[in-house]
RNA sequence: UGGGCGGUCGCCAAGCGGUAAGGCCCCGGACUUUGGAUCCGGUAUCGAAGGUUCGAAUCCUUCCCGCCCAGCCA
């Protein structure tokens, strides 16, 4: 996997490359990631993160880190630590460059005082209903505000006392005096102030009154000198109040580009979802491993470095558009294939006792630990007399194309021998499988000499002497439908939420080297899938796996068409 | 029916007047002590209709479809 080897063209890079071909900026690139400390970082936001700091890494710019907080009725400092902790762990560096639209508070005050003088700014005494009132429709424009021809010092004087907490909540506002009959309803005298007694997690009490996003934004990217600010598709509509602040004030202007947000079929990236499959408990948190949240994806298992390929990957474009998450998981696959030691763990176990296999018997088989990196090295794993083969691998009467164990069938048993199914022991009341009674040939052991034999598959195992139990989380998608909101009229978008998107098996047993795995480790469990150790949950008590992704299984592709014929 | 933006393979996405990259998915096949990995091979005429041109996905015209905007949210 070639990170930077290939980087594709996008519109996005196209215009730096342009803008430092006619020396803009000095050829200075310089952007910045604006989260709202509001919520958590999902991958959606991953996304827009390597696009900032990786373009700023591209072309030797730099890229800031800017809490946009300018609504303390919403924000925390757990989101703000969260945030810090999520964009370090995905590989990313704004050193002391970690800035607050709030640090701009003062600045921002004098921005508006400056409107205010020059008569583009006024103190607003309507309603928020009376304003919308006024604001007129899409297709008529709107009225002005009865307020809006008062004079210089009437203003100066009423944003003063709107700041010194002379009125209420709400009951005025600082407005641009743009144009109430403009098409682009955000041009129609926009707010820019409005009055709220709030504790701001940084600036605390010192204000009651704060600016709007719209006041706020471009004015910040203009003060960190950002050359280019990246932002989503929502916010074309209102560049052009940007633009006219920014005139207005006569200071640095960055170039905005607009691109489409990230959307993953079988799973929501709404910030809004997010905090109701959260708060309603269909998951158990922010970090819940089927959440896209950085924090549910990172403790799914899955790599810094398998996300930012996915980024770079799905490209950057103002389509809208729906990547299928199977891109994502593609990503993981391609990563951990590379570097996750392989091993051996039983997931659904099955008692299999070799029967001419000296009981007390031990021995110690070499296995390769990463087939795809030999320098990976080799490990010893015991085998025994009672092994435990996973129930999927055997079938009493094996459908067409199953080439596993069924009885008088030979498999082998990777790293040791082949092995043949005499006996199939049952529970007398139930009627299920409960042990296999097998034969080995010894002379077929994993590298002697006549170990060539073809046999058609290779089952993984366990010595059942030697095993440790574990549990693990098998991680379905959060959504069954590939679109959450494709529910039948009138129905809840949470009806599309997968019942099955998490099994726990509790009692597998994994060899013997895992005892010692430490959180977060990866492992690929053979033929099975990439698991990591559960960093939450895990101890030395117990050992918890969270799978992070299946590995591609073919029979099991074959099998579920199969069904669906 | 106002304004802004978009429509290239099932899903992403290059392409910027010279005759449709790549990735994912899917389907074949080779190889294989992971039905894994790897390797080969297969699959679009570019929303529609006109027009300009020797030549158009790329330019022009008209039409159709989708997304965003009427928070003192971001």
């Amino acid at each position: 996997m070639s990170e930077s080897a290939t980087a594709p063209s996008h519109f996005i890079r196209n215009i730096v490359t342009e803008d430092r071909q006619n020396n803009k900026n000095n050829g200075r690139v310089h952007t910045r990631f604006p989260p709202e400390p509001n919520g958590y970082l999902h991958i959606g936001h991953a996304k827009s993160i390597c696009l900032n700091f990786g373009l700023a890494a591209e072309f030797g710019g730099l890229c800031n880190l800017r809490f946009d907080d300018t609504n303390p009725s919403k924000e925390d400092v757990e989101y703000v630590e969260s945030i810090k902790s999520d964009v370090r762990w995905l590989g990313f560096d704004w050193d002391d460059r970690e800035f607050y639209a709030s640090d701009y508070f003062e600045q921002l005050y004098r921005f508006a005082v400056e409107l205010l003088e020059s008569a583009d700014a006024y103190v607003c005494d309507l309603s928020a209903d009376e304003i919308r009132k006024h604001r007129g429709t899409l297709t008529e424009a709107g009225k002005e505000s009865p307020y809006r021809a008062r004079s210089v010092e009437e203003n100066l004087d009423l944003f003063q006392r709107m700041r010194a907490g002379e009125f209420p909540d709400g009951s005025r506002t600082l407005r641009a005096k743009v144009d109430m009959a403009s098409p682009n309803l955000n041009m129609r005298d926009p707010v820019m102030y409005r009055i709220l007694r709030a504790t701001h997690h940084r600036t605390g009490d010192k204000w009651c009154i704060y600016p709007t996003y719209d006041f706020a934004h471009g004015q910040s990217d203009s003060i960190e000198g950002i050359t280019h600010s990246i932002c989503t598709l929502e916010f074309e509509d209102h560049r052009p109040l940007y633009d006219w602040f920014l005139d207005k004030l006569k200071i640095h202007h960055p170039r905005q580009i607009e691109f489409a947000r990230l959307n993953l079929t079988h799973t929501v990236l709404s910030k809004r979802k997010l905090l109701q499959l959260v708060q309603r408990g269909y998951v158990a948190g922010w970090d819940d491993p089927r959440m896209p949240t950085l924090a549910g994806i990172r403790r799914r298992g899955y790599t810094p470095e398998s996300l930012r390929v996915f980024c770079e990957r799905i490209g950057v474009a103002k389509r809208n558009s729906t990547v299928d998450v199977a891109m994502l998981e593609h990503c993981v696959r391609e990563d951990l294939n590379r570097r996750a030691p392989r091993v051996m763990a039983v997931l659904r176990p099955l008692r299999v006792i070799i029967t001419n296999y000296p009981e007390g018997q031990a021995e110690e088989l070499e296995a390769v630990n990463n087939p795809e990196d030999p320098q990976m090295g080799t490990r010893k794993v015991p085998f025994s007399r009672v092994l435990y083969i996973e129930q999927d691998d055997f079938r009493e009467t094996p459908p067409k194309g199953f080439f596993r164990l069924a009885p008088g069938r030979e498999v082998r048993l990777r790293y040791a021998y082949i092995i043949k199914c005499d006996e199939v022991v049952k529970d007398p009341t139930s009627g299920a499988v409960i042990e296999l009674r097998c034969s080995y040939d010894p002379e077929t052991k994993s590298g002697s000499v006549q170990s060539g034999r073809k046999v058609k598959a290779t089952l993984h195992w366990v010595s059942a002497a030697h095993a440790v139990e574990a549990e693990a989380r098998l991680y379905d998608h959060l959504f069954a439908a590939e679109n959450s909101d494709d529910v039948e009229e009138g129905a809840d978008w949470t009806r599309n939420i997968n019942p099955n998107s998490l099994e726990t098996l509790a009692s597998c047993r994994v060899e013997p080297c895992l005892k010692d795995a430490a959180p977060g480790d990866r492992y690929q469990f053979e033929r099975l899938g990439y698991f990591c150790v559960d960093p939450v949950d895990s101890s030395d008590r117990k050992l918890v796996f969270n799978r992070t992704v299946t590995l591609r299984d073919a029979w099991a592709k074959a099998e579920k068409a199969r069904k669906r014929e």
